[in-house]
DNA sequence: AGCACGCCGACT
DNA sequence: GTCGGCGTGCTC
């Protein structure tokens, strides 16, 4: 009896709806390179057209006797992913809502991807004639023979599609394929991936391009712009050339056909180094740190896994008790995994790491080049590196006997995904933990609600650090009231006590650092007369002015515009709204005349600053004041810094998300604790709109526990997490009735099945179909339902069905349909 | 999603 | 007659 080797293979072609492994053939010559984590190519679907593929598993029996297709070729050498890579990408696809193909590309390096290109090129011994012949009356067979000739004898299927327009070339190739003219070839090349971005340089002396372009200034203002734009640099990349001008990559495109300038590809490089540090001796740790250590040393060593608090108020040293554990975990001969919100925002962290572990530890996180992040994988994936350093994605590096996992400030927003696979890093943390037997530990100085939950409940063990290292002690925090300052005919965003401290810093030669949040970052305008606000033609949002470049900016879509003279409703006067850095910076050189102040935002940061250079710049010019947004919240120490002050705090609580307070409190926390980091004790000044808000109050005396005592409170009443979990079912479309009747129909069917549900007890509740926060984004509209209830495996069973459904159902044409599991927007 | 198949109207 | 428009159903 003939042997048959059958593949079971998860398709990068297929959505969601369509997505299960599908059996395919393996040829004989292909068998024993085909196994379970290696990548194939595979056809699919009617056309055949070539896919690229994951052999799941291999089998040698296949539920379909009739119509099999066979794998064509085997991309990899070695498996990519292992039998526990493949159980992990399959778990992430039942919790997250995605393919098997968006969990697996989460999980491996960009550089390993290929690119799939097809062509069609002649066949051996067909000549001219032949073909035409073999073409016959088709009109469209002999312009895709004609092109192919004209190329020599191949051409990409991109180019023959380009060449017949809107026309379909798929008739003619198979007619010409069939009849044995053409054959399909597909290569398969790598090295995509990496972070490349268009630079612009002039073509020629800047006198010669000038005067090219400066007879038509009128009719071709862009142009214009752009090249005395780039007179002055000579080279800038596109992307900031489009930003500062308004021109779009079109215009660029035409500059460079005429000869003017002329565009290439560069790499974006952007390597956090750790440079060359001297190799440090294991920590010296005190009374408590050595407590906490052991505690968690021995959750390490006992065989059932284990989820840890590491509760450590600002300054405590988590970080030692971290290398502790770690150096602990590698002498068992374990391998260790340290998460952060940010590398780029924490370089001295890295440079710790590198101290301890020198050559052990591997570091990824999404701005390294694509082959540095390839080598750094193929460093851990081979046991060379077994200490991993990184950001969100890094949860998925292939370390084998992985005993440790910590997630370094586990209430950052940055460990949720917000592409899919939407997943959150604590949750695969957690369930590589759990495969493994062994500790993740979750460390903050204000833990997310649901984890001081299941810390408080005993699901997750806790380990307190109560003492500031060197026993600083706390901040003074003053909180103002700016209506009252408002009231007495303050009209600034710096109150009297902000301006008051400000002052005697600037005597005593310390520095001083001013925070806005990033909704109070943006300006927007507005018309005095009719009270119009400019809005993205494309989105439902209002436009935000970036005093960079002078524009008015969409920062859903990009869309920029300049900022017009007058109302384009009534002709009246445009006055700016919002705080703005740049508002304050100006303030504040008027209230402190020749005193400097950087500023940092996403305006001043660009290709030519980074904000790593801006805050050295902080640091060592000991520049008096630095105003910023969120970026100078995190991380940083400076021991001059001995005020910090946040000029609208209660912003960020009018957000329409659950999470609001929790953030509020996180950041403002954050914030006072960046004051008195060194030898002097420091000052913080909360300026609020609502000093009486209690997530105000609480932060400003750092009290946490009042601050969960609370809002665990309000999440249970409410039904929020951690006693329920969200669903969010969101759909977008072009069409905005469509959109809305998918959600009703969605709707109608999750009734249905909590109306069956068996006692009122838990019973799940629905929200919506509300519009997204942002309800239109590129003209898609957005609405969402919300499902509140327990996560399990019924539960997503019933959701995955429902979300096949909806997205297969021919009523929804032209309406997408996804799942967010507690999403942070 | 992307492709083929099949059924209808407009035009050589 | 046939080319090409779009609705329908399937993908190992």
């Amino acid at each position: 009896m003939e042997h048959v080797s059958i593949a079971r293979v998860a398709l990068a072609a297929a959505t969601y709806a369509i997505d299960r492994p599908y059996d395919y053939q393996i040829p004989q010559e292909l068998e024993g390179r085909a196994a379970p984590g290696v990548r194939v190519i595979v056809p699919f679907g009617a056309g055949n057209r070539r896919t690229e593929g994951l052999i799941l598993a291999l089998t040698d029996e296949t539920r379909l006797e009739k119509k099999i297709k066979a794998v064509l070729t085997v991309l990899d050498d070695a498996p990519v992913l292992g039998v526990d890579g493949i159980k992990l990408a399959l778990w992430v696809r039942d919790r997250f809502f995605c393919t098997v193909y968006d969990a697996a590309r989460a999980m491996l390096p960009a550089g390993l991807w290929f690119s799939i290109q097809d062509s069609y090129r002649v066949a051996e011994s067909v000549d001219r004639e032949r073909s035409y012949d073999a073409a016959g009356r088709s009109d469209h067979a002999r312009r895709i023979l004609d092109l192919i000739w004209a190329a020599g004898g191949s051409a990409e299927l991109g180019q023959i599609r380009a060449a017949l327009g809107t026309k379909d070339p798929n008739p003619a190739l198979r007619q010409l394929t069939e009849q044995g003219i053409l054959v399909l070839e597909t290569s398969a090349s790598r090295g995509v991936g990496d972070k490349t971005e268009q630079v612009a340089a002039l073509a020629l002396p800047a006198e010669e391009a000038l005067a090219l372009v400066t007879p038509k200034r009128k009719t071709a203002p862009l142009r214009y712009a752009v090249v005395e734009l780039l007179c002055g640099l000579g080279s800038a990349a596109s992307k900031e050339i489009c930003y500062f001008t308004g021109a779009s990559p079109a215009t660029l495109r035409a500059l460079a056909k005429s000869g003017i300038l002329t565009l290439e590809k560069r790499e974006v490089f952007r390597r956090v180094s750790a440079g060359e540090v001297e190799p440090a001796a294991p920590p010296v740790l005190n009374q408590e740190q050595q407590t906490a250590f052991l505690h968690l040393d021995a959750l390490a060593r006992a065989e059932k896994p284990a989820v840890a608090l590491l509760y450590g108020v600002t300054g405590s040293g988590k970080t030692q008790v971290y290398i502790s554990l770690i150096r602990a975990a590698l002498d068992r001969g374990e391998s260790a995994m340290v998460l952060v919100p940010e590398i780029a925002l924490t370089p001295q962290l890295l440079r710790i790491f590198s101290a301890h572990f020198g050559e052990n530890i591997a570091v990824l996180h999404s701005s390294l080049r694509a082959g540095e992040r390839y080598d750094e994988w193929k460093r851990v994936r081979s046991g060379r590196a077994r200490v991993v350093l990184g950001t969100r994605s890094a949860v998925f590096a292939p370390l084998k006997d992985l005993g440790l996992i910590i997630l370094d400030e586990e209430q950052e927003a940055s460990y949720k995904s917000e592409n899919t696979p939407r997943y959150h890093a604590r949750d695969v943390a957690k369930y590589r933990c759990a495969r493994n037997g062994g500790l993740l530990v979750l460390g903050s100085a204000t833990p997310s609600i649901e984890t001081m939950y299941l810390a408080k409940s005993g699901v997750y063990h806790m380990v307190t650090l109560s003492r500031r290292y060197n026993e600083h002690a706390l901040p003074h925090v003053f909180v103002t009231d700016m209506k009252e300052a408002l009231r007495s005919g303050n009209g600034t965003s710096i109150s009297a006590r902000l301006h008051r401290e400000l002052a005697s810093n600037l005597e005593r030669g310390e520095q001083s650092i001013l925070f806005l949040n990033r909704r109070g970052a943006s300006r927007m305008v507005s018309c005095g007369e009719c009270g119009a606000v400019p809005t993205c033609p494309r989105c439902s949002v209002h436009l935000t002015y970036h005093s960079a470049n002078g524009r008015l900016m969409c920062h859903h879509c990009g869309h920029s515009e300049r900022l017009p003279d007058h109302c384009p409703e009534c002709g009246g006067a445009l006055n700016f709204i919002g705080v703005g850095t740049q508002k304050v910076q100006e303030e504040l050189e008027s209230l402190f005349p020749g005193v400097e102040v950087l500023r940092m935002d996403t305006d001043t940061i660009s290709a030519s600053q980074s904000h790593e250079a801006l805050l050295s710049r902080f640091e060592k010019e000991k520049i008096p004041i630095l105003v910023g947004t969120q970026m100078v919240a995190k991380g940083l120490d400076f021991e001059n810094v001995t005020l910090v002050g946040v000029i609208a705090a209660d912003l960020a609580l009018y957000v329409d998300s659950f999470r609001a307070a929790e953030r509020t409190f996180s950041l403002l926390t954050q914030v006072v604790g960046r004051a008195g980091r060194g030898g002097k004790t420091g000052r913080a000044v909360i300026q609020t709109y609502t000093p009486d808000n209690d997530v105000i109050r609480y932060a400003a005396s750092q009290d946490y526990d009042s601050f969960f005592e609370q809002e665990i409170d309000l999440r249970r009443l409410m039904e929020y997490p951690p006693f329920r979990d969200l669903f969010v079912l969101t759909a977008s479309g072009l069409n905005e009735a469509s959109v809305l009747r998918a959600c009703q129909q969605l709707r109608r069917s999750l009734e249905q099945w909590i109306a069956a549900w068996p006692s009122p007890e838990n019973r799940p509740r629905l929200l919506g179909p509300a519009p997204a926060a942002v309800a239109k984004v590129n003209h898609r509209y957005r609405y969402r339902l919300t499902l509140m209830c327990q996560n399990t495996k019924e539960v997503r069973g019933l959701l995955a069905q429902m979300l096949r459904a909806a997205n297969s159902d021919k009523e929804n044409r032209g309406v997408s349909i996804f799942a967010d599991v507690n999403p942070y927007d």
